[in-house]
DNA sequence: AAATGCATGTAAGACGTTACATGATTTT
DNA sequence: AAAATCATGTAACGTCTTACATGCATTT
C-alpha cells in the first residue's frame, strides 16, 4: 500500500474534523494550517480522488439545488491511516523558505540601507500575519486542543520573529551611527 | 530578460561569495543557508547552464589534475541581477512546511501520549538542528556581517521552538495528571 | 589497498502553484 | 441586477528530491 502524500495528510485530517467538500478543506486550510501547511485546488481535488481509488475515503454526490456537490467521508481503511500516521515517528519533517533570510544572509553586497530595508519588510510581513492569527484567536473558546495549540505556537513564533527584527533594526541603526563618527 | 529562479537567488550569492564550483556551492548552502533556504545538486548543475546562457555567471573549466572542474564567476550582468534582487521589495516570501505541527493539529484524533511524544520529537528535531548552529557559531569571527546576522537568527529561532515545546509540555503533563484527580 | 572527499551530472517522478474555465446559489 | 460565495475541475508550467552513475585525487 502507498503511503500518503503530504496533501494527502491534511485531507484526511481535515474529512476527519467533518470537512466535508474539496472546498470546505481549502477553506479550513487557508484559516487554520496555512502558515504552516499549505493546499491548493490544483492538488487537493485530484488528491481527493487519488485517496477515494486508495479506499481511504469515500465520495458520494450530493448536490445543493442544481450545484454538484460531492461529499467525503472516512472509510475504516482512511481513520487506520490517519491514526498510523499521528503515531510519533523520528524527526518530523520540517522546513523553511524564507526569502527575507536570504536578502540578509547576501546583505553585504548591499548598502546598511538595504539591509535595514529587508529587515522591515521581514518585520511587516510576520506583522501581517501575527494580525491575522490574532484575530482566529478570539474565538479560542470553540477551538479543539490541538488547533489551539499549533495557534498559540504560530502567535509566539511570528511575536518572536518581530521583536527579532526589530531589535536587530534598532541594533543596526546604532551602529550605523557610531560608524559616522 | 527572464527573472531569477529560487535556486538562481542562491547561486548568483553564493558565486559572489567566492565559491566556484556546484560542488563548492553546495558545500556552504548545506553549511549555512540550509536552515531556511536549501538546494540539491539536481537543481544547482543544470542552474548554472541557465545561468550561463542568460548570461549571468560564466563558466570556465579549470581541471584539477585528470579530474573535470568548472568555475563560475559572476559576469556584470549577473552582479547588476544580485543588486536588483537584493533591493527590498514588498512582502518577502515566507513558507514553513512543518509536519510536527500538522500532528499537533490533528492530535485530537489521538492519544494524549501521542500528543506529548510529537511535542517532544519537535522539540528533539529542533535540539539537532540548534546543536549544528552552535557549531558553526564558533567561528563567529571569521564570519561577514549578513551570514552571522541569519546565523543569530536561526539559533534564536530554534531556541525558541525547543523552549515553547519544553513549556507545552509540561503543561501537557500537568494537566493529565489534573484530570486523573 | 581502502576509504573519504572532490567533482559532475542525469532521469524519473513527486509535488506544487497559477491561471483559467464553468456555472449555480445566495446575499446585497 | 450585481456581487459574493459555493463548488468543481484542469492544463501548463515550475520546482524539487531521490536515486543512480561515473571517475579522479587525497588521506589513512
Amino acid at each position: 500500500m502507498p503511503s500518503l502524500t503530504p496533501t494527502g495528510r491534511v485531507i484526511l485530517g481535515m474529512i476527519a474534523l467533518g470537512k466535508q467538500t474539496g472546498y470546505d478543506i481549502k477553506q479550513l486550510v487557508d484559516k487554520s494550517t496555512r502558515h504552516f501547511w499549505s493546499a491548493s485546488y490544483g492538488q487537493i481535488y485530484p488528491e481527493l480522488r487519488r485517496l477515494e481509488e486508495q479506499g481511504l475515503v469515500r465520495g458520494q454526490s450530493e448536490p445543493t439545488g442544481g450545484r454538484a456537490r460531492t461529499v467525503y467521508t472516512l472509510t475504516p481503511a482512511g481513520e487506520a491511516a490517519l491514526s498510523d500516521w499521528l503515531e510519533p515517528a523520528g524527526e518530523p519533517p520540517f522546513e523553511v523558505r524564507d526569502e527575507g533570510m536570504l536578502r540578509l544572509f547576501f546583505s553585504d553586497f548591499g548598502t546598511p540601507e538595504q539591509r535595514i530595508g529587508n529587515l522591515q519588510a521581514m518585520r511587516d510581513s510576520h506583522r501581517r500575519v501575527l494580525t491575522q492569527l490574532e484575530a482566529l484567536d478570539e474565538h479560542e473558546d470553540a477551538m479543539p486542543a490541538g488547533p489551539h495549540l499549533t495557534l498559540e505556537l504560530g502567535l509566539g513564533l511570528h511575536r518572536w520573529f518581530v521583536e527579532w527584527c526589530e531589535e536587530t533594526e534598532r541594533r543596526l541603526v546604532q551602529e550605523q551611527r557610531n560608524d559616522a563618527d
